[in-house]
RNA sequence: GGGCGCUUAGCUCAGUUGGUUAGAGCAGCUGAUUUACACUCAGCAGGUCGGGGGUUCGAGUCCCUCAGCGCCCA
């Protein structure tokens, strides 16, 4: 290897400090990360990183997840990939619509007309009490607004810490012609049968006032209680039930209890009578009835939980839906067929009473007339139990039947599951995450959404001459036009005054999931219908947290499956959750979350970096100044002993010249190093590649370079200096080549001190590059040597003198082999150790025996 | 209830397919002192590898079991 390179300027007093304003703009003017628009796809590597919301907070997390992507995507760069690393915001949905309603003290009102003249509202500082209803087009531009100024923020971070985005790939979520991809992939799902509407069972937040899909959901353990009460039976008798919902009585449709439950076997196909209402219902069984729980026996109402909804599905039972959007009983007739109560009088009695009332109420009234009536058998037995909430919501969530689109995910259950097996996790255990979850779905992924800053659905209904809405036969916009509003722009075949008009058009009113849309990043971000796309499309690489698997890469996986018949990404690189210094869970309600910024500013962004890289793939991983110190440590060690190499150098070397078996050694072992850390790589684990980089340039620092000290200060014409010139030349060349990924700034800075371009565009070493004669066991020479080195410091440290004083022998037994090692070297240890003589004697093992000059 | 992961020095973690006397960093202690580097260097001390059982010539590593912590799914 022989390097042609300007003469070395290297400042008096190299500093960590500044690295970061200084490089980030160079490296912004010269390109150095920018994609090469023409590669193919075989010599691309391609990431498709979530684009996160900016309307969140900045979180270390951040600084962790995006560092191990941004390691493996300078890793492939260095080996000479077209690295394809775009970046993106997420801006659309409802956390972007609460940020806006409390910074402004807004609210958004549909009906209200869009005013060309609003301005955007000061902030308002503290709790609103009032909130100001605006148009739904003012209401987006605001949030529009918000997140571009939101982004700038983000922005900063992952630019302060040296990841190496394309930034002029750039997208955000809510752009046009991000929503132009959405809708064409909705449309295209639609086309296919991929995508359904219906009036169906829906997760609803009464809060919210909208749909929730299943991936919204979390259990929350909440107090409740056990109603035993009794049914009572066609052919005489009762039937008891236990249930922690007696509100919903009136909407009782079965009783279920398991097949194999000898109690009631004989009663599967008979009917019950339901207490307060009279309304006749079928006792029938099922698996997922559990005889272990209350009496065995359940009641199954429209609908309680999701249990409920399976039991409706499978045994095709009635339906009887009383919660309304509001979470408040609609009204009922129960003479009507739905019901045909068998005392209809006396239930419409009852029910009237509940109507237009909330859940809880309803209950308290239920309860009362349950124990009159002698119906509710003891008292309510009080228990904890898990109740669906809405992860952002506050109340638990009903199922309410309403129109909606579902993807069909659950008959595509099998494939999605191969899927799963087919991508290569890193670590390999966060693959039961996916598969669990998908084995567990029970309902369609419901994408509609009632709110306003989203990508609205590309569809219109015709109205008939009754001005009734015909659902079936939705009216899509052509795919030249998108995006389109439905809401103001106007069907093809229609003119714009027929809207909401008999014989004319309506337009679906609601706007998609924020995941059907970033579930199509891989398409957003390689700009799907153009050339790029087939460039970079599969993806190699999707880095993520696992707390998203269920959503962000499940529904990805959905969407590629669907649409280009093969994953989106082939590696899926799992990071671990943050916890703080305690080793606890950060979170907002205990107040331990932890921002970036200041910590980048106190440490450096290359000391972050340390931090995080030294995370394992998958594995939590706590807050620790510490570490990061240490990781600073590191960078400025590594200008330091730049700075002492150079100055050891005159002209150019090639390794060729490393004739020492000392330098051969070091350079055998250094290519022992390559390959380890390249196959750590290779292997998406960054931080084992981190962990031998690190251990090997700290011995080369504190052994090799303090051995060849002397030696490399020779005349420049002898063989052993120039040996030693050219292997230091070679080994800090590759040493910061391995160490580019993990500390960009110092690496590049030092770098740069004898190289014209950048070392994150340098070749990875490949320890081909070495073109000495190889030892025949690498650490044969280096290790013994060393060995000898550490005994001449020991006696020293002992002696409690100066590492510089003088020894007068050195006595060292050893294997011939070893003492062979050691005598070609101890021109060295004699320079670095102050030895006047050595004398050797053939051993066993080595042991060395230091005996001190007199003072 | 089903599943996954973790438990190694005071702390944070390595420990590949079983193979000498279990490693590193930090912290601690003892020293060195104009050095490429005080954001330094050297040395020392510190461990029944969560408990129990098994397989094996040999177990931190494989098997069984128990416990604790964390997470996922239901």
């Amino acid at each position: 290897m022989s390097n042609a390179r300007p003469l070395p300027s290297v400042p008096e007093r190299p500093s960590v400090d500044g690295l970061e304003a200084a490089w980030l703009a160079r490296w912004e003017d010269e390109g150095v990360y920018r994609f090469n628009r023409s590669a193919t796809r075989e010599t691309v590597f391609s990431i498709d990183t979530p684009p996160p919301t900016v309307s969140g907070s900045l979180h270390i997390g951040h600084v962790f997840s995006y560092t191990h992507t941004d390691l493996l995507a300078r890793f492939w760069r260095m080996r000479g990939r077209d690295v394809f690393y775009p970046m993106g915001w997420d801006d659309n949905g409802l956390p972007t619509e609460r940020r806006v309603e409390n910074y402004f003290g807004v609210r958004c009102d549909p009906s209200l007309p869009y005013d060309p003249d609003f301005s955007v509202p000061e902030p308002v500082a503290g709790k609103v009490t009032e909130k100001r209803s605006i148009s739904r087009r003012n209401f987006v531009e605001l949030c529009q607004h918000l997140t571009t100024t939101d982004e700038e923020v983000f922005k900063n971070l992952w630019r302060h810490l040296g990841v190496s985005i394309d930034w002029s790939l750039e997208y955000a979520t809510i752009s046009p012609s991000t929503q132009a991809i959405s809708q064409r992939g909705f449309l295209e799902m639609l086309q296919r049968g991929e995508v359904y509407s219906s009036v169906a069972p829906t997760l609803w937040d009464v809060d919210f006032r909208t749909a929730v899909s299943q991936a919204e959901l979390e259990d929350r353990e909440r107090p409740g209680s056990y109603h035993h009460v009794a049914f009572a039976l066609e052919g005489g008798g009762t039937i008891e039930i236990e249930t922690t919902r007696p509100e919903l009585i009136p909407s009782c449709v079965a009783i279920v209890t398991h097949p194999d439950d000898e109690r009631y076997r004989h009663l599967v196909g008979t009917t019950a009578i339901t207490p307060l209402f009279s309304v006749p219902v079928p006792i029938v069984a099922h698996e997922l009835a559990d005889p272990e729980k209350g009496t065995g026996a359940a009641m199954v109402c429209t609908f309680g939980d999701l249990t409920d909804v399976t039991w409706w599905r499978e045994l095709e039972l009635a339906t009887r839906a009383l919660i309304g959007r509001d979470g408040r009983f609609l009204s009922a007739d129960f003479a009507s067929e739905d019901f045909h109560s068998l005392d209809p009088e006396t239930a419409q009695t009852r029910y009237d009473e509940l109507a237009g009332k909330t859940v809880n109420q309803v209950r308290a009234t239920v309860v009362d007339a349950l124990r009159e009536t002698g119906a509710l058998l003891g008292e309510p037995r009080a228990i904890t139990h898990p109740v669906k909430f809405y992860e952002k919501g506050e109340r638990p969530l009903e199922i309410v039947t309403s129109r909606q689109w579902f993807v069909a995910t659950l008959e595509h259950r099998a494939a999605l599951l191969a899927r799963g097996e087919e991508l290569a996790w890193h670590p390999d255990y966060m693959k039961h995450r996916y598969a669990s979850w998908v084995e567990g779905l029970n309902v369609d992924w419901n994408i509609s959404r009632q709110r306003f800053f989203g990508v609205p659905f590309p569809v219109w209904y015709p109205l008939d001459a009754n001005g009734v809405v015909d659902y079936d036969h939705p009216i899509t916009p052509r795919v030249e036009d998108l995006p389109i509003d439905p809401s103001s722009d106007t069907p093809p075949g229609y003119r714009a005054d027929q809207r909401d008009q008999e014989n004319g058009f309506v337009g679906d009113p609601d706007v998609m999931d924020t995941w059907a849309t970033s579930s199509l990043s891989p398409q957003i971000a390689g700009q799907w219908g153009t050339d790029l796309f087939d460039r970079v499309f599969p993806m190699d690489l999707r880095p993520q947290g696992h707390d998203i698997i269920r959503t962000w890469l499940f529904s990805t996986i959905v969407r590629s499956h669907f649409q280009h018949h093969c994953l989106p990404w082939a590696h899926a690189a799992i990071s671990g959750w943050i916890l703080d210094p305690d080793r606890k869970k950060m979170s907002k309600s205990v107040g331990n979350v932890v921002t970036p910024m200041p910590l980048l500013e106190a440490h450096g962004a290359d000391a972050l970096r340390y931090w995080a890289a030294n995370g394992r793939p998958g594995a939590d991983t706590a807050i620790d100044e510490a570490q990061m110190k240490i990781g600073r440590r590191l960078a400025v060690k590594v200008l330091n002993v730049t700075k002492f190499v150079l100055g050891r150098l005159e002209g150019t070397t090639s390794t060729d010249e490393v004739v020492e078996p000392l330098d051969r050694d070091l350079l055998s072992q250094l290519a022992q190093l390559v390959a380890e850390v390249t196959a750590s790589f290779e292997a998406y684990d960054a931080a084992r590649a981190l962990e031998r980089t690190e251990s090997f340039f700290w011995a080369f620092c504190d052994d090799y370079v303090e051995l060849v000290k002397l030696r490399a200060y020779g005349e420049p014409d002898l063989e052993a200096t120039r040996s030693a010139r050219a292997a230091l030349e070679a080994a800090l060349s590759t040493l910061t080549r391995l160490l580019a990924p993990f500390i960009p700034f110092a690496t590049e800075e030092a770098w740069r001190w004898w190289h014209e371009d950048s070392v994150h565009a340098a070749p990875w070493p490949s320890g081909l590059e070495f073109t000495h004669e190889p030892v025949e066991e690498p650490g044969s020479i280096v290790t013994p040597v060393a060995a000898v080195l550490e005994a001449i410091r020991r006696a020293k440290s002992t002696a409690k003198v100066s590492q510089r004083a003088a020894i007068a022998t050195v006595a060292i037994t050893a294997p011939s082999t070893t003492i062979a090692a050691i005598a070609a070297a101890s021109w060295d240890l004699a320079a670095a150790g102050s030895v006047a003589a050595f004398s050797y004697r053939e051993g066993d093992e080595l042991e060395v025996e230091v005996e001190l000059a007199e003072v």
